[in-house]
DNA sequence: GACTAACGTTTTTTT
DNA sequence: AACGTTAGTC
């Protein structure tokens, strides 16, 4: 049936991962040895041995590696089957289970998920209110210190720094205080409720004795105690990864757990993928020389399947302008001469700052290109205050929410209004929508804002209430009150072009959308906060949709690949980025070169430059140490003067041939 | 409370 | 160079 054509295209270390099912597993599947395809066919076979779809547990890093997963193993086995499963991100387990259990830590069980905007905002509001030290401190930096001591099992009122210790505690006092918990909670409170339930955590080994995690390497140490928690004995659970692909290290992804697996679960089957099927002998020589320099990782060698290939090129840049035409113009050539597509190149870099002029020097040529993650869709006011509005609907006692849209758009609330509405709400243990409503509090301010006050508080209940008590879909009731508020005309006032007032109308209407269509499954206005809160910001952009050659950070390319590929900044201070030196995390840098070197399939080109712009200043480069540590022998040391010439009497040649058609054209 | 001008900052990014 | 933030003004 369908698992034998699988099976048959397996090589025979693949062969082993699929068969072996019992006990603990760990795949590590180095670049392009096909490590999709060996997870679900391990997964088809399990449901060939007759496991139970409902016990299969697999959990991935995104949301879309998780529906792209489900799709693959739908394709493969039937898709009832595959839809018995449960194949989820880390997050939206825990998010599962603690709408059942959350109860049991004091919680109630309708908390709320807190956006990464909004930790942002409550840490500012708390520098403000603390500000006892006037030194900057920057929101963020508190929160990632707060995210790591979360996922290092650290108390928070255990930091190092003081004053980060108060704001950390203060940060989740206020939290608790809104029911609310940050993505970290969402780890940490699931695997204390396994971890001190046993009637819980045996459920749950019960309901999945089959678990599979995807991108193991990426994990954090929290995610690994939850991990153990979730698997007991006789631990079949099956991590997938590959050490020299850690890349998220800042991010608290622990090497550790893919290093120690053994620490973690007893004797395990440890399968090595090395047959590369992706790039060619010369890609993946250059590759494996770099990363041997790497301290502490599990030994591979990737094999290529391709023959040696063309070299690789290393090429000496005058300066990122040379660089940026270099690689447009080669692009161009290369499509016209060898027929390629735009989408077979992309083009790599370190830092966003870098694809400026990649993009002004494709634009001149008018080659059609696609950003990846760029800054746009990291966070978009428009859909963070309609989600505002819509949490207030679900509960406005959610102070978060309120006060992000209290005066947006502007309605005479202003930030001292909001300030003695937040100081009184503290005063009396209520909300701030309770103080709204108080006319204890209203009385006290003035009568405009009293007014603009009275006003929002009518608008928002009348909504609740068609929702609750009239029973009307949240989707047309949230609809009608953007309307009523003006707020799709505030928001465009504040657009600099047409494109825009485009793009942020599209993206409400786009929510409201899918909001309606969560609704019609019959799923409640909380489980589409959820789920959005989950979502990536950019889970329905359509890059993938988009044309064109790709410019993409080097992170955000870790499991893609192209025929062509460009490289650049192999510069000391860019690639390893000054910081990473400073930090002593050089060898992550390595890994992300490496990952670099592997998305490429045919062709593969890096540069580097003897000066850069840099913040709007020329700067001196030195050639990054990581070109001396590359292996020469499939190496083409070259520079762009050297091509340039050559290029130049190609060019003279084509110009000659040009002049003497035009010659019989005209003659004829 | 809204608008403007000077100021400072600038790795990578998901949930 | 370009962005967001903040302080100061009306």
């Amino acid at each position: 049936m369908a698992n034998d054509f699988a099976f048959e295209s397996l090589n025979h270390a693949q062969r082993e991962a699929v068969a072996n099912l019992d006990g603990p597993v760990m795949i590590l599947a180095g670049a392009g040895t096909g490590k999709t395809r060996t997870v679900t066919c391990r997964i088809a076979h399990m449901l060939e041995k007759k496991v139970n779809p409902a016990e299969i547990l697999a959990v991935t890093f995104t949301n879309k590696a998780a529906s792209e997963m489900k799709e693959r193993i739908g394709g493969m086995v039937s898709k009832h089957a595959a839809n018995q499963m449960t194949v989820c991100t880390f997050h939206s387990l825990c998010v599962r289970l603690l709408r059942g259990g959350i109860d049991k830590l004091g919680y109630k069980k309708n908390f709320s998920i807190t956006a990464y905007s909004d930790q942002v905002g409550i840490m500012k509001n708390l520098l403000v209110r603390k500000g006892g030290t006037d030194e900057k401190i920057k929101a963020e930096n508190v929160l990632s210190e707060i995210s790591k001591a979360k996922n290092k099992g650290i108390d928070l009122a255990d930091l190092q720094d003081d004053y980060f210790a108060q704001l950390a505690v203060a940060y989740q006092n206020e939290l608790r205080a809104q029911n609310a918990v940050d993505f970290d909670d969402l780890l940490l409170l699931a695997e204390q409720v396994l971890r001190e339930h046993s009637d819980v955590r045996d459920h749950f080994r019960k309901l999945y004795t089959r678990v599979t995690v995807d991108e193991f390497q990426d994990t954090n140490s929290l995610q690994m105690r939850l991990l153990q928690q979730l698997v007991g004995e006789p631990y079949h659970v099956c991590v997938v990864g590959d050490d020299d692909q850690s890349i998220y290290g800042w991010r608290g992804a622990e090497v550790a757990n893919i290093l120690e697996f053994e620490n973690f679960f007893p004797n395990p089957k440890i399968i090595r993928l090395e047959e590369n099927y992706r790039s060619s002998e010369a890609i993946l020589h250059t590759a494996n020389s770099l990363i041997r320099h790497n301290v502490g990782r599990r030994e591979k060698a990737l094999r290529s399947t391709k023959g040696a290939g063309q070299n690789v090129r290393l090429v000496a840049m005058p300066g990122d302008d040379e660089e940026a035409d270099f690689i447009a113009d080669e692009i161009l050539g290369e499509k016209t001469a060898v027929g390629r597509e735009w989408e077979d190149f992309a083009i790599l870099f370190r830092t966003n700052g870098q694809s400026r002029k990649l993009e002004l020097a494709l634009r001149d040529r008018k080659i059609p290109y696609r950003m990846v993650g760029a800054q746009s869709f990291y966070d978009r006011r428009e859909i963070r205050d309609v989600l505002a509005y819509a949490a207030l609907l679900v509960s406005p006692d959610n102070d978060v929410p309120l006060l992000r849209v209290l005066n947006s758009p502007n309605r005479g609330i202003g930030q001292t209004t909001a300030v003695l509405a937040t100081d009184w709400s503290r005063e009396n243990q209520q909300s701030v929508w309770q103080a709204l409503c108080d006319p204890f509090f209203t009385t006290t301010i003035g009568a405009k804002a009293r007014g603009a006050i009275e006003d929002f508080v009518a608008v928002i209940s009348a909504a609740k209430n068609r929702i609750d008590l009239v029973k009307e879909n949240p989707a047309d009731v949230l609809s009608d009150l953007l309307k009523e508020i003006d707020y799709l005309p505030w928001i465009e006032r504040g657009c600099k072009n047409d494109t825009e007032r485009m793009q942020r109308g599209e993206s409400i209407n786009n929510l409201i959308a899918s909001l309606r269509q969560h609704v019609e499954k019959g799923k409640k206005l909380q489980s589409f906060l959820d789920d959005s809160a989950l979502a990536s910001d950019r889970e329905d952009d359509d890059i993938e949709k988009k044309k064109g050659a790709t410019l993409i950070t080097l992170h955000a390319s870790k499991g893609l690949e192209y025929p062509i590929v460009y490289l650049v900044g192999l510069e000391e201070g860019v690639l390893p980025h000054s910081r990473s030196i400073v930090e002593g995390t050089k060898d992550e840098e390595r890994r992300l070169l490496y990952v670099g070197i592997t998305r490429a399939q045919e062709s593969l080109t890096m540069t580097y430059c003897t000066v850069r712009m840099k913040w709007g200043q020329k700067t001196g480069c030195q050639s990054s140490t990581f070109i001396p540590e590359m292996d020469d022998k499939y190496i083409e040391h070259t520079t762009f003067d050297d091509i340039q010439n050559t290029e130049m009497s190609e060019d003279d040649l084509d110009s000659f041939f040009a002049s003497m058609n035009n010659i019989f054209d005209t003659t004829e």
